[in-house]
DNA sequence: ATTTGTCTACTTGTCAGACAAGTTTCTCCG
DNA sequence: CGGAGAAACTTGTCTGACAAGTAGACAAAT
């Protein structure tokens, strides 16, 4: 087997790694207000109780995400709209609520995904879709982990969107979230029919794409992602405003 | 009183960026395979002919764009998947067409944000949507550079979302785009009418908001939108249907 | 022969001190 | 009052050192 990842004990911490967090919250949180002046190194070095060169790797990882400019002799700065420059979602957010949030941007860009690629998909990248449909179909009947085949099908349909840059997006929140995929394909969850009803929808989707019909591939799609969020047991904040608004437009 | 941009001339680069830059490069190019392991500190700071502090802060860049890890005793390993765990848009895409694909990207979420700011914004976001609204009317009167308000607004909108990586989201899509945004708004943009149109354009968005009717405020912004790219001759690649089609599914 | 324990060389993490280069601030002279 | 210049800071880079952790080799034990 492959011996797979994650070292399962929290190694400890780096130094550097710690203290740029910290001063990553302080920016996101608004205490570094944007365009002021960071204390000094030496003076962070003293606050923290850390070498220089610690408190120069956490600003550099800061800088490496565009949070802070530094300029020699005079300091490092908050930029001034901070965020820009570099899109990442783990760090710094509080961690509760997050996933239903994820979930309502992966609602958003994945269902728009999906109607694109009915209008767009090429030979190939239909291929591709059938071969990750297969292998989660194999997954499903001999009760295996078919998660990473998941993630190559909502990657494939992204890819067929013809805009790389929504491909790449995908991937992207693709690999943020699949930790949080793998009870619909844990051992209990295939027992529970989990696996068999994603596969379900996700064969709708297929269908609807293979067809070229774009408002069929996109309802497919966000009916996947509503399910899904629920096997998760996650709100998404987004159902009476997405599907369905056009029912509450009677109040107000 | 802000005394504003001056880093037209380009600033001599630090050694670290320029260390991090090429081991970037080497990267993304696959001349350091996904899993191998790069050369020692040492070994780096020889061939680079710098210190090993320069190159610990370059790999320190290196690990916070997520693309090595490394392991203290065991050395520093490419990622098995680069480009997980951030998402930037400048690397490794040159410049022809991507307008056009940012831009449909663009459209996509900040579609999906008007309507959810529609049902969702509070009175203060509500507030701030109004503000850079009026400074933009302001700017367009006197013929200045309004372009930065122009940002304000479309980020206010994504802000009032409810969700705040909708909000980021778009702060970094609408930064990446800035630059783009400069012929609306340029001397010969104004007295062409560009901004005049745009920002009628934006009341329409702002009104739909605020009425809280999340259809035409979908609308609004896909119309602003698709004419933006127009303004600036550049061709979405999106079929006129798409953009909204699945919010009024379902309506006769 | 296989397993176990130890040892050693190597690598990254952290520290301390120093100097160079650039910026800001204040002083002092005109 | 204004400007030149010195002084005080601050970041960028270098050097050397030690601690902590790893990997591979080697020896000992079963």
């Amino acid at each position: 087997m492959t011996l797979s990842r994650l070292p399962r004990i929290p190694r400890p911490q780096r130094l550097s790694e710690e203290v740029g967090a910290v001063l990553g919250e302080r920016i996101w949180s608004g205490a570094f207000a944007p365009g002021e002046r960071l204390p000094t190194e030496a003076r962070l070095s003293e606050e923290f109780a850390v070498s220089r060169a610690v408190v120069r790797e956490a600003i550099a990882r800061l800088k490496a995400d565009g949070l802070v400019e530094s300029r020699q002799g005079a300091g490092a700065f908050v930029v001034r709209r901070p965020g820009a420059g570099v899109f990442r979602m783990e760090r710094s957010m509080g961690g509760a609520g997050v996933t239903g949030e994820i979930f309502e941007l992966r609602l958003i860009i994945e269902v728009a995904a999906a109607e694109r690629a009915a209008l767009r998909h090429t030979p190939v990248q239909l291929k591709a879709m059938a071969a990750a449909l297969a292998r989660m179909e194999e997954a499903v009947a001999c009760g295996e982990d078919g998660a990473s085949f998941d993630d190559d099908f909502h990657c494939a349909i992204a890819e067929a969107s013809g805009n790389p840059l929504i491909g790449r997006f995908v991937a992207f929140v693709s690999q943020e979230f699949s930790a949080s995929r793998a009870p619909t394909w844990s051992a209990d969850g295939v027992f529970r029919g989990l696996a068999r009803a994603a596969q379900d929808e996700h064969r709708a989707v297929f269908e609807a794409i293979a067809s070229g019909d774009a408002e069929a591939a996109g309802q497919a799609a966000h009916q996947h992602l509503i399910n899904a969020a629920g096997r998760l047991g996650v709100a998404v904040p987004t159902p009476p405003a997405t599907g369905v608004q056009h029912v509450d437009k009677g109040m107000a």
